[in-house]
DNA sequence: GTCTATATAATGATAGAC
DNA sequence: GTCTATCATTATATAGAC
């Protein structure tokens, strides 16, 4: 079963090919992309594309809107897996590489669709991870939603930043790119996942000793029972 | 012990003067900040930018220089602790805010400045790492190299990511913000890094599996003995 | 829907006066 | 060392012809 969104197919208005255009061009490019580049990639004149988005932050906002209306369209596809499942998923259907980077870029940039795409990862790792401790596959956390914040963007990030160690990238290679990079990965990721890093519990022990009796700027009386037990934030 | 470097002091040439201010707007703003943005934070003509530098580009590049030498100075300083002090203590020093912010945004865009950095760090880290499995404190790994590039790249990437969420940062902010974050990490850091995510090794087992026997894209005759034990990259 | 021509603003860089 | 004035380029956006 494979899945085509509506690129690049003729049964389309022309607004439509040149928003579908100028997605791939700054994913391509980045979204300093001028609105010349854009004309030029899409073969039509600068003016035609001001004439139908009126500026060029409306152009970027269908942009962003189309894209994460396509997100949203494969993860209602049955892609229900865990975050980084879907990342891989993603890799590899090459008719979603525009997508992909654009939403990749757009993270990166703290724009609009990319804060929208980051906080959906990490509600969907809040959930899979509460499945997977129901299940027994995952150990439970002392604060399940930090944990999950901390493990996206580690994740995502991590991958951004070697991403950019790539300044050339054709849409052409971000499948195999990112493949490659996940592979790299995949082997510490499992190891760390599993077995962790430190030896001993020492430094997780005296961290939680510090979060139930922290030390005040001001020299402290002894301490009342208020903070006895719960972990706060 | 405080260490000052040498900025914002008056025992400077009006170049280094100019070089130090451009270091401030660079962090502040990007390195998309205009040449009468870094002239008119200094208090002088566009012109005399462009008089003392050359173009843009050359300030730039005297600007990365810098930043790499402060950032030296700073290692040789007696900081040679584990990659997270050093983020940590970089933060606790006011002084060298402009250069962590400067890195940071190097790093994110991929400019010379944030390679070195980067990997700087992961040799850093691969150090710390082998110092620590000696004493018993780091569990080993089958890749040790791939580890501290992946834990590396994760750490700085996640910081990044969730720096990014806070686009009008301010240089007297930074300090505040980027320790915030530290702290909202430790938690989880300190839990994935002692007792992992995964409840048991199935996961870890199963890949190991994969990479001693890996399938071909070719239907495969029975494996020869090459592959054994050592684990290959 | 699409083009060409043009207005307007901002950028990096140069030239010459002080 | 520093300024002002200016140029060339590029950007977005507009206006009107086809």
């Amino acid at each position: 079963m494979r899945i085509r969104f509506d690129a690049s197919d003729g049964d389309l208005t022309a607004r439509a090919r040149l928003r579908n255009s100028a997605i791939e061009v700054f994913a391509l490019r980045g979204f300093a992309a001028s609105v010349r580049d854009i004309a030029a990639h899409a073969g039509v004149s600068a003016g035609l594309i001001t004439h139908h988005f009126g500026s060029k932050q409306k152009l970027r906002e269908e942009c962003d809107t189309e894209v994460l209306r396509q997100y949203r369209t494969i993860k209602g596809d049955g892609i229900a897996a865990s975050p980084a499942q879907t990342m891989t998923l993603l890799t590899e259907l090459d008719d979603y590489a525009p997508m992909l980077v654009y939403i990749l870029r757009s993270v990166r940039e703290g724009g609009a669709a990319g804060v929208v795409f980051l906080e959906n990862m990490i509600a969907e790792a809040i959930a899979f991870s509460e499945e997977g401790v129901a299940s027994g596959v995952v150990r439970p956390s002392r604060d399940p939603r930090a944990r999950a914040r901390f493990l996206v963007t580690s994740s995502l990030g991590g991958l951004l930043l070697q991403l950019s160690l790539h300044p050339n990238l054709d849409l052409a290679d971000i499948g195999p790119t990112v493949r490659r990079l996940v592979d790299e990965i995949t082997l510490p990721t499992l190891e760390v996942y599993t077995e962790g890093v430190l030896a001993d519990s020492r430094y997780l022990d005296e961290y939680l000793l510090y979060l139930s009796d922290p030390p005040g700027e001001v020299p402290q009386t002894p301490t009342p029972a208020t903070t006895s037990s719960e972990t706060t934030s």
